[in-house]
DNA sequence: TGGATTATAGACCGATTGGTCAAGAATATA
DNA sequence: TATATTCTTGACCAATCGGTCTATAATCCA
């Protein structure tokens, strides 16, 4: 809830709680996909207090990226620099991330992945934005490398952080479609192997 | 053109070629974000006749996602078996891709990788079409690395070439949002270096 | 209690959506 | 030349799109 010293009519409802049903809406069907009655269907809401609460549907989309951004990627950032887990452990756990959630049927993907490929080529601040959601996980992959080969230059550092990142896309997207997910993951147990040596 | 020998009045536009237009659309824009009017600008066609030659917005979608079977993914799935040159060179060539595309200013990425993205949760046939596009890249990268490495087992070939997979698609979507290539670039050099051993 | 302020409900808007239809134009065959 | 067949044009369709507006309801502060 908000503030409640504001003046004038209370809220009804929980901006985040809305934010998150509009957020799976948008991750699960695009920016296109998704229509302003589905929004009004999901929340509950009328249009009028939608666009009085978040403005209109690409600002919508935004908000609803940056929750994603606060929910699960700084969720992910943490897990991989959480040193109480051994580094290696927690590099293979987020590569293996997009798998196991494939192996429990749920297909949506990555909502970070997904908006990539959706609207950075056609809307700028989501551009950014996505690049900072990248960015973030690339600097959490970096330190959890750091963790596991403290040898290595950062130039080399930097490089397997972004292959490894690489990796982690292309399986969210592979998993989408492709029906033959223990084929990953051997392929993921191929790339562990790169991250120990 | 169609053959000549059909009565009635002849079709006066080449079918592959109005077809290359729209895959163009859909590629960049996605199925939501392409219009019929988007369409029928970029083809100078007339409603009705885009319906008679390729039928609904659905398969018009799914018949430019073939023509971008038969134009991209197979040429790029032969240079992949291409024996005249060497299978490591072959294969860097593959990961690289995405990067020299991105270095031109071309940000368009993979219309798989897209497809898979925005359509392959939604659309059953979507999802079969992707698959086989990336099987075919799968099947290439396999004989590659199987060129590559005549030492290694079966098993392992074929982990490395779905990682690899992971790898190229993980480029083309990382390419439309992110802006540092060059960081792109060394991790391709790492997994290169994993390619050789 | 009485403004001032904010939120809700739902009618309303023009524009656009995907898709169809009827009429005419261009070809092949007979 | 006549007819059957196919294609093109452009009007037309209901439905939906994103977005606004007005009236009313609920709260805070004085």
């Amino acid at each position: 809830m908000r503030d409640r010293t504001t003046p004038g009519r209370p809220r009804e409802f929980d901006d985040t709680e809305m934010l998150r049903k509009i957020m799976r809406l948008f991750w699960k069907n695009g920016f296109e996909g998704v229509s302003l009655s589905m929004i009004m269907k999901e929340t509950e809401l009328q249009k009028a207090s939608l666009y009085a609460a978040f403005g209109d549907k690409r600002s919508m989309y935004l908000k609803a990226l940056g929750q994603y951004h606060d929910d699960i990627v700084s969720a992910a950032a943490l897990a991989l620099k959480d040193d109480t887990v051994p580094a290696e452990q927690r590099i293979e756990a987020f590569i293996n991330a997009p798998l196991a959630a494939a192996q429990k049927n749920d297909r949506s993907g990555c909502f970070l992945c997904n908006a990539s490929a959706d609207q950075s080529d056609l809307d700028p601040t989501t551009k950014t934005q996505v690049s900072v959601g990248f960015d973030l996980l690339t600097s959490a992959l970096t330190s959890a490398l750091r963790d596991a080969h403290p040898d290595l230059s950062p130039d080399d550092i930097a490089a397997r952080a972004k292959a490894l990142l690489a990796v982690y896309v292309g399986f969210r997207i592979l998993a989408r479609s492709d029906v033959a997910i223990d084929g990953l993951e051997r392929a993921a147990c191929n790339v562990a192997t790169w991250v120990h040596t």
